[in-house]
DNA sequence: CGTTTTTGTCTACAATTGTCAACGTAAAGG
DNA sequence: CCTTTACGTTGACAATTGTAGACAAAAACG
């Protein structure tokens, strides 16, 4: 168990992750505290959170005195982007643009963020193709059927 | 093991679903054979993920003679909207919107959907706060620097 | 200095996931 | 009708994850 090859941070791993992000680094007492404010979890698997986030490397541990201080390796942003661009990786091509479609009508964002995304997309507009293909299926064969699902 | 509160699927899992979902359904050895074009994964081991996804009612067998059809319980719109918004919902809501800017930039999107974004976005920038708070943490102590940081 | 508290480490254990092999039975072919 | 093939079901096993108790060493307190 936890034998070294890093992989990626768990759901529970990550609301821990959450908070010393917040924190730009905490202690351990400092997260069990405020983790407690949220979830109900005994102070033991915290700190066994926080001992795997240390094994996969997400959290740097620097002594201060017999305590830790636990400052995250990656930040926030980094660490977001990449599970959503995980998890976009794995879904039909087609269909991307509706789910962001889907989470942008639920989310409330910023003027300043509206305002990205619109530059932004007024820019892709101008090469944009008429549709995009699926890649749900490795060949090409019987996915006739599925354009016109899609 | 598998004692019946269905979970969600997993990454493996959901491969097998991307395949039926397209095809919108499909007998065993057709998901085996367009699998094994993907991905090394011996026929057991797609035979036990589709029996996995019948546990977790993901998918209906429909018997046709002695073998089965295995239809989706849900829409793969639906299931992708789903997971999305999981994801969206244990992220920093400061930070959402940087996130899908990012996966904006990496993704080619169809005509009508960068149309359809833009007339989403015309109509939210109208009712737009300045600026998002943070939920990171539980209470709003210790807010402040986040605040700045975010 | 001896006791209590802190805090990191170890151990544990059930559930989930990734991967398969083996088995039994129905179907299909000869 | 008998053999091979196809296919669903079981069992298996290691790794990961959720969850937590126990322990040891250092610190703080009196």
């Amino acid at each position: 168990m936890e034998k070294g090859n890093a992989t990626l941070m768990s759901p529970s791993e990550w609301e821990v992750m959450r908070i010393i992000w917040t924190k730009q680094g905490a202690s351990s007492t400092e997260v069990i505290r405020l983790m407690q404010l949220k979830r109900e979890w005994s102070e033991s698997t915290i700190k066994t959170l926080l001992g795997r986030l240390v094994d996969k490397k997400m959290l740097q541990t620097i002594k201060d005195g017999r305590r830790f201080f636990y400052r995250p390796t990656v930040t926030e942003s980094d660490a977001m982007n990449k599970v959503a661009s995980e998890l976009f990786d794995h879904l039909c091509n087609m269909k991307k643009g509706g789910v962001i479609i889907n989470l942008l009508s639920d989310l409330t964002l910023s003027r300043a963020d509206i305002e990205r995304m619109q530059l932004l997309l007024s820019e892709k507009l101008k090469t944009a193709p008429v549709s995009i293909n699926c890649d749900c299926l490795p060949t090409d064969e019987d996915c006739t059927m599925h354009k016109k699902s899609c």
